[in-house]
DNA sequence: GCCTTGATTCTAGCAGTGCTAGCGAATCTG
DNA sequence: CAGATTCGCTAGCACTGCTAGAATCAAGGC
């Protein structure tokens, strides 16, 4: 029994391994350096036990994602402690996702960009996801008019956050006004719809 | 000096085959599917005479983009001269826009999705990038408050439909709610913003 | 203590990718 | 008709994700 359990450690302990050194090469030099074979020499094993741990390449992503998640989730929920106010916690909120998503692009990408089987919109959506969206709903809900589903809401804020990171990350947006833009996003959520 | 223009075109005449063909196969199985090889079978030629016209696959997904944004403008054209009124207009080219990503999704990917070494926000950028987004800014500019810059606030917009679209199509938002989502958006951006 | 049994990890290889060097043939020029 | 030049092809490189089967190591029975 004792056996057994050491062996789960140690292979628990080797999974750690194998996210964090993808999370790693990721963030330093992009997704597109993360080769199985890369990454097997950064753990120091040879490519196949990457397999028995992961069914492939995005699942390992997959796992990196769900961390990410969790991180972000803390730090929405912090910057939102932080702030005063219906219009200062979404302001809070919003700054704190673009900040996290221009400070680790790769992290983001796997989150958020990159095609990976995790599923999203459901209940059986991993914990960390959830949380994340949470956060967000949280900062939305008070500022939802009338009639508005507050979870609808915060779906559509959330893709304006999204766009504007992503087109400004690939180029298609200058970097420059991002602070106006997302200030002009904000404002226009936290007004009163006219419909 | 005949003989050399009858080369230039049926050179010209390749390069568009090639373009529509890459498109066509992106549409119909998606760029994963699109490999050099199977491109260069499809236009019947070799593989090498592809890198005599592009610089890569890269560059060929660039070619196919600029078509598609060609298209998008005209698309949003079209949809705006059918509505009236600020309103009306804005809300029918956010319709078409959206309508055009989930019908066309290969096309859209080439164009605001993946990494593509096109000069976007420049004044370098294609004339048919610079008019789908002129198009854009055409509908957005009327709804715009006094002191706001229409041109950011356009920027804005476009980043709430292109995230609507992108998180959406990674199942990372639910289809069914997409027109009310879209509702929301634009409605939150007909309104006076509370600054 | 030795040998068998079982799990675990590695070597080697497959089928595919984007891209390119250099040969062969077809074409135009003098 | 011979020579020059352009053109497209064959073949191959270095890489990718992934896997079958050999080899190695540790545990258990005698």
């Amino acid at each position: 029994m004792s056996i057994q359990t050491r062996r789960e450690r140690e292979r628990a302990e080797r999974e750690r391994l194998i996210v964090t050194a993808a999370r790693e090469l990721a963030e330093a030099e992009g997704w597109e350096a993360v080769t199985t074979r890369r990454l097997a020499a950064e753990i120091e094993y040879s490519q196949p036990v990457l397999y028995s741990h992961f069914k492939g390449k995005e699942a390992i992503m997959a796992a990196v994602a769900v961390q990410g998640c969790a991180e972000l989730a803390a730090e929405m929920r912090t910057a939102s402690r932080a702030a005063k106010g219906k219009r200062g916690r979404l302001t809070a909120v919003g700054e704190a996702y673009t900040a996290f998503a221009r400070r680790r692009p790769a992290l983001y990408d796997a989150m958020f960009t990159h095609r990976v089987d995790l599923p999203f919109a459901t209940p059986e959506a991993p914990a960390e996801l959830q949380e994340a969206f949470a956060e967000l709903l949280a900062a939305v809900e008070p500022i939802a008019a009338e009639g508005d589903d507050p979870g609808l809401l915060t779906e559509t804020y959330w893709a304006g956050l999204h766009g504007l990171v992503t087109l400004m990350r690939s180029g298609r947006l200058p970097e420059g006004a991002h602070e106006r833009r997302l200030e002009l996003l904000t404002g226009h959520f936290t007004a009163e719809a006219s419909r």
